[in-house]
DNA sequence: GCGCACATGTAATTGGTTACATGATTGA
DNA sequence: TCAATCATGTAACCAATTACATGTGCGC
């Protein structure tokens, strides 16, 4: 019905479009999923997870579908549903999904997993890769120059940042490696 | 006026509080120093600044001073904007905060350096480190019985849930010697 | 018969986002 | 004088949290 209205999924919107193109679900499925698997830190509370699946199905993006009158209807991904998530898994990684983001990045990753050809990955990985170079040498001159200034927790918590980053760098190079 | 009503500040309201807590600032100050900072990723937008600091102020945890005429107003934190300000930074580390909240943990320890004193710190590093070393335990654990059953890009992105967390403990453990 | 896991919702509240709106001051 | 920065707000919208509410079926 509202088919032409935009839709901006949220990021459980992904996890959950991405959770049942596997294989259809139940509600309580999604959010049994969600508690056990820690991956992610996505509320699993009914208050959550209904009123999405109802959204997901207002814009048609999720079908109900009921098999027999005493199995649980599941929900199941859309064509449209389908487009939108492969969509947002290719998209091309923006600076600021490197700065603030990575949770959302290696959600994407994880689901890019059957439905990005090696190619998408490849290029993604990279893209990922080059952008958290430059991050991270931005980090570093801001520090250079900075640092004197800061306080000492202030110091040590940023370089906790550069830490983190660095991890993540190192992780991707090791995916990538790993992939080719 | 509303000083009895339970206020349960959000993580924005102790970047605030803990901001001014060193010296006043203006609403407009505030907005510079997350802009800049980059240091947390909190919103400088006009639209959860000002809003948060009439909130702030409503429930008497920061209040405005003005010096002069010509200068523009400051907030400055209040007694009991003080004692919740430390009453957050000491609070005990829970699971939880480790699994989900390590941002809040690097805010409460930057804004620890004056807030509190050396066995505080050191407290709450060791607790920190500990409750670090039992997660990480436990992720391993978990991925020694389950990744077999996982999907690869399932596995990796795991895997950097552990190798963040194993930087985070790293980070700990360099402060903890650093303040002994 | 009791408790637990299964299963699905609604209602109130609220913090955050986005966009709009306004005006002063300052330096090129 | 014109743009940028300083400076402060409001309004609409919306997703998430919390709490409440209900009912089934299974195993002990």
């Amino acid at each position: 019905m509202e088919k032409n209205d935009t839709i901006k999924p949220t990021l459980l919107d992904y996890a959950i479009l991405g959770l049942i193109q596997e294989k259809p679900l139940s509600g309580y499925g999604i959010r049994k999923l969600f508690e056990e698997s820690a991956l992610g830190n996505y509320s699993s509370s009914p208050g959550t997870i209904y009123p999405a699946l109802k959204r997901l199905q207002k814009f048609e993006l999720v079908k109900k579908i009921t098999q027999s009158t005493t199995t649980t209807a599941r929900f199941q991904i859309t064509t449209r549903g389908g487009v939108i998530l492969k969509k947002w898994l290719i998209k091309p990684i923006e600076k600021n999904d490197v700065e603030k983001k990575i949770d959302e990045l290696l959600l994407r990753f994880a689901f890019m997993e059957t439905l990005a050809d090696k190619k998408q990955k490849i290029d993604f990985l990279t893209s990922f890769r080059d952008l958290l170079n430059t991050h991270i040498q931005e980090l570093q001159a801001f520090y250079n120059i900075e640092s004197n200034n800061m306080p000492l927790h202030g110091r040590l918590a940023f370089q906790y940042g550069i830490d983190s980053n660095k991890t993540t760098l190192k992780w991707c190079k090791k995916i990538i490696s790993h992939l080719t």
